[in-house]
DNA sequence: CCTTAAAACCGAAACGTTTCGGTTCTTTAG
DNA sequence: CTAAAGAACCGAAACGTTTCGGTTTTAAGG
């Protein structure tokens, strides 16, 4: 391994300069930059990380925590979400670790000893939850993070996230301005922030057009077509209040929702119209669902590039406006919607 | 942050001894050992690993790089994958970093760049193929690193690898030992070294029973229900010559199977005998099929705790000897073989 | 009580980088 | 021609550990 004192000796020059060339300092002059630079590639240097991390104190890792009930978030959506960070901030040069904490173990002993050992720069926090330990304790320890996703009334932190209020919105308004009045909403697992943005949106759809709120409309479970079969199901228990419509926060609680009323000899759109919120989730196309489901889509996968910008540029101590984003999404009409 | 310098001051110990303590040398009384312990962890001390890889020349870091067809490999067993290597190296106080190339990049280059400018101590390899460029590539440049898997007649390297020849031949004779002649095989994808290893196994079995072996029975294909259910299938297209038992290469491919022979109008064990291979995924569970299904077992969650050890050790330079191992496994039985 | 061996301890160097606080050399202004 | 300013450079310290090559203390043997 080739050091900066060896290519000082081959240059005849300070260890000192070499460093300030290689790092592209200004006061180094444009004839040594270049020949530094000619004389590294040369000697195939390669910079010491441990070193720089010592001096600097920076390890140019970041890292995501992920803990043991790792079976809850579904593997399809697991598998997507490491992939795409990994993926992002492999493509930046950066390391991005992923540590897996034991069942029952304290996450935060785990980010602790990730921070204090491993000298981890900046964390990825996904799922949050309303009131967030993981936010409380980074914020706390003054250690960079960004969240794939937002905590309501508490945004003083780096994050990404889609505007889940206007996806409950804009899906509830579309149907009731084609004449729904009775709206359920099969939403996702009750303490997601996400959930309950869509929650939000949901019911000022309604209450903005003065329909009634009925809480038996509103069931949060599971992100999964199992989840979304049952609820559907339940839906129709007393059919005298049966809805007319129904919004899912996710396309396989669409699925879900579609083989409930196929099961219950139901029709979509004729007896019941279904919308829902697309992720792009390959394997699970809006298009091939029959009759086609018309959806607001955000790609999940469109997230992860500005994830790892962000998060850069909280490492670098840029300001709040530069480390928020709030993504806009599409309302797509396909045929699952009846104007009644 | 607690340096050695601050416990060392605070127990009125040099630094030299307190590091020596904590790293468990013997040339420390027992009684300073326990002292310095309890002293670190008061002071709540935790070891700068930029540090102590810049002075031991070892990152402490392991890595993964998983190329871009992700969504080749099953979601759910990448998810156990990603999840068992990470929980592993993370207890066992190393960093393990996932790298996830883009489309069509040079897989060695990321490997060269990871080694280069990461420091990168070890690579885990997957799903290693017959030939495999990483590992050439790996054992050129003197890297350690373990496979999951092994190359057939090339074993001059760490591996944790499960008897796949066994699975094979163990299943195949079970059924031969119950007068089954016509034995199918649906196995994994082509190229990969289990499928060759299991094949082996199947044929050796065949041979060694003194039957006749016929092409057409042995067919390779994704690990999925869907791939099974086709293969199986078209088993039984022409039907003069069916099998009466069918060896599935994994839980996934019996799950299509068993589909496949329900649609054909045909009953297990009763017209035709399945046995598989089980890696004990969640949610797949060889009880819950009807009838229960018989299979060789071994759960792929076994592996990673090793995999982890052989790693460390192959880092240090363990002999050869000491960085291979190949998993035993169990032959259950249950309900899904007729003994002719 | 002295000698020797073993046990317990310690100072200082080393790892490869960045950066602080200079110094030297060149150019420009008066 | 001198003073000042700016450009280019450099030595040494620092980061927190491990480890080499000792020294001191304790115990054992005679």
């Amino acid at each position: 391994m080739t050091t900066l004192k060896d290519l000082s000796r081959h240059l005849k020059l300070s260890v000192t300069q070499v460093s300030r060339a290689l790092n592209d300092h200004d006061d180094v002059s444009q004839a040594t930059k270049e020949r530094v630079q000619k004389a590294a590639k040369l000697l195939n240097y390669r910079v010491n990380m441990s070193a720089k991390r010592l001096v600097t104190g920076r390890s140019g890792i970041v890292g995501l925590v992920v803990e043991q009930d790792g079976d809850v978030l579904e593997p399809q959506l697991f598998t997507q979400v490491i992939w795409g960070l990994s993926h992002a901030f492999s493509e930046r040069g950066r390391q991005f670790i992923l540590h897996a904490t034991g069942a029952g173990g304290d996450v935060l002993r785990e980010y602790e000893s990730l921070i204090d050992s491993a000298g981890i720069d900046g964390f990825v926090i996904t799922e949050p939850t309303l009131n967030d330990r993981r936010i409380a304790y980074l914020i706390n320890r003054k250690v960079p993070f960004v969240v794939h996703g937002r905590v309501p009334d508490h945004t003083d932190y780096a994050f990404y996230d889609i505007d889940n209020f206007a996806v409950g919105h804009d899906l509830t308004r579309y149907l009731i301005d084609r004449g729904h009045q009775r709206i359920a909403f099969l939403n996702g697992p009750a303490n997601r922030t996400y959930v309950e943005a869509r929650r939000e949106g949901y019911v000022a759809a309604l209450t903005g057009a003065g329909l009634a709120l009925d809480q038996t409309l509103h069931i949060t479970g599971d992100m999964a077509a199992t989840a979304g079969l049952v609820s559907c199901i339940r839906l129709f228990d007393k059919d005298n209040v049966s809805p007319t419509a129904i919004v899912c926060s996710n396309i396989t609680l669409a699925e879900g929702a579609y083989a409930g009323l196929k099961a219950l000899g139901l029709a979509v759109p004729d007896d019941v119209s279904v919308v829902a919120h697309d992720d792009l989730l390959p394997g699970h196309a809006a298009t091939s669902f029959t009759p086609p489901l018309t959806t607001t889509m955000v790609p999940l996968s469109k997230g992860w590039p500005p994830i790892a910008d962000l998060l850069s540029r909280e490492i670098d101590g840029a300001p709040l406006e530069q480390v928020q984003m709030v993504e806009s999404m599409d309302l797509i009409e396909r045929g699952s919607v009846r104007t009644l």
